[in-house]
DNA sequence: GTAAATACTAAAACGCGGTTTAATAAATTA
DNA sequence: TAATTTATTAAACCGCGTTTTAGTATTTAC
């Protein structure tokens, strides 16, 4: 029961590989993720073992994102930025952490959604809307935002909508930029409705901004593709065109 | 090669059966889908035989998906409402299709967001962005959203707003009204910034319905926890502080 | 300090999933 | 009718998360 027994001392160092093993395996391969065979193998301990310390492989990644969730709630409390800046910043912070550590974030990601019942959904979803609609009522105390709308409805279109981006960035179909853009657009067009004299002029400028970054990013899109793919004349033809719609928004953006 | 011989009829009987066994299979049981070994069981055929006919279970899943669609598309087709209104109306549509075959489109939402390479995205999200898409430039046209807006950018938004809140009524974490409740919600939120006169007070007046229906979704929510489960007496008080919040919102409401 | 009890590990197996293979039966062709 | 193509089937394959079985090492009790 002496929890420095070298029973315990064992175990705990046991459990400690194991995670870090865990992590290791998601990062090296972002796609695959990792069975709990190839765990045991390469943390070099039997397949049963990991199961003994942790009880399922549910589990042991939870541990693993609640650190990550714990670290990012740290961060994000330190950023200097107040009302609807810091709505922003905290995408900004987010697209770093999930930068630093793409394959990790993106298994997870495909867990949670993989299995609805495990829990997962929980240890993500909750702190993150307990955050997300903080900031949301700080804003609107600072004069950042009317008053009169429910915090809690707004709340949840928000995070689902950043939620929904990550989960795409995660899933592989969208880059990094791409998810930032899309979810500053998309965060920007519903705090427009909401934006008081104090920050509106900002809000606009931010739904702007975001909109020519996701033209932006399909441009890029466009013309990798016309250069890579062997096309049909048809399909080039169809692209060139969406590529010169593109470029003519920019012109039109530019005066 | 004769398309009528005995061989090809029975084979197209055979495809055929199997997709309305699929069909039955997942709206009997709309958690647990259905295996290829059940299946093959509930056709009265062997395992080996959907897979000469149709290559993959991803392969039937699409073929049934894209049948859905199409019945969709075309009920969207004849309804009389146009501009936002229409829009509303397609997500009540949505709504009845989610509702006459629940099992069915859970099943297939699980499985779209289990594989996310399995093509499934590109039969369920290529139709229906275009829809959307068009439904937005047509309400510009006629005036009921203001010009100078990315039709892309705004599609794109929408689209995984709703997207992601099928998917969560999919996975079991919301009942239909709900989901259409934050469905319109979300609506009416990107539209607000850019309705027009025409149609300001319309999304206005959408924006402040949905609003209400989320809250009285979740005062049900909370007032049936309240007497099914055994809580402790902390938890019992705060879901009765929850409860009155909601109470005084709806008399506010009232006024 | 030794013996009994306990806890932990590892190897193999379980059950289930989608999918593929080898052999058999059927329909087409000559 | 004989030869050949085609489609179905039963059985197996492979990988997954997880559980069981048996042995080993640590702790506890005397």
């Amino acid at each position: 029961m002496n929890t420095t027994s070298v029973r315990e001392m064992a175990k705990s160092k046991r459990r400690s590989d194991i995670l870090q093993t865990a992590r290791k395996l998601m990062l090296a391969s972002a796609d695959d993720g990792f069975s709990m065979r190839a765990l045991a193998e390469a943390a070099g301990v039997s397949s049963a073992t990991p199961y003994n310390l942790f009880g399922s492989k549910h589990e042991i990644l939870k541990r693993l994102l609640a650190d990550d969730l714990a670290s990012y709630q740290k961060a994000l409390s330190q950023l200097p930025s107040t009302g609807v800046e810091l709505m922003f910043d905290a995408v900004g912070l987010m697209r770093q952490f999930l930068d630093g550590q793409p394959g990790f974030y993106r298994n997870i990601m495909r867990e949670v959604n993989a299995d609805p019942g495990s829990g997962m959904r929980e240890v993500a979803g909750g702190p993150r809307y307990k955050l997300w609609r903080q900031m949301l009522k700080q804003a609107t105390t600072d004069g950042y935002l009317v008053q009169g709308f429910d915090p809690d409805a707004l709340t949840v279109t928000l995070t689902q909508m950043i939620a929904a981006n990550v989960r795409e960035w995660a899933s592989g179909h969208l880059d990094l930029t791409e998810m930032e853009a899309r979810i500053r657009y998309g965060m920007a067009m519903l705090l427009l409705a909401l934006a008081t004299e104090a920050s509106r002029e900002a809000v606009q400028q931010r739904w702007r901004t975001a909109e020519q970054d996701l033209q932006n990013c399909w441009r890029a899109a466009l013309s990798k593709r016309l250069q890579q793919d062997d096309l049909d004349d048809d399909a080039r033809a169809m692209l060139v065109n969406q590529l010169q719609y593109f470029q003519s928004l920019q012109s039109a953006n530019a005066d």
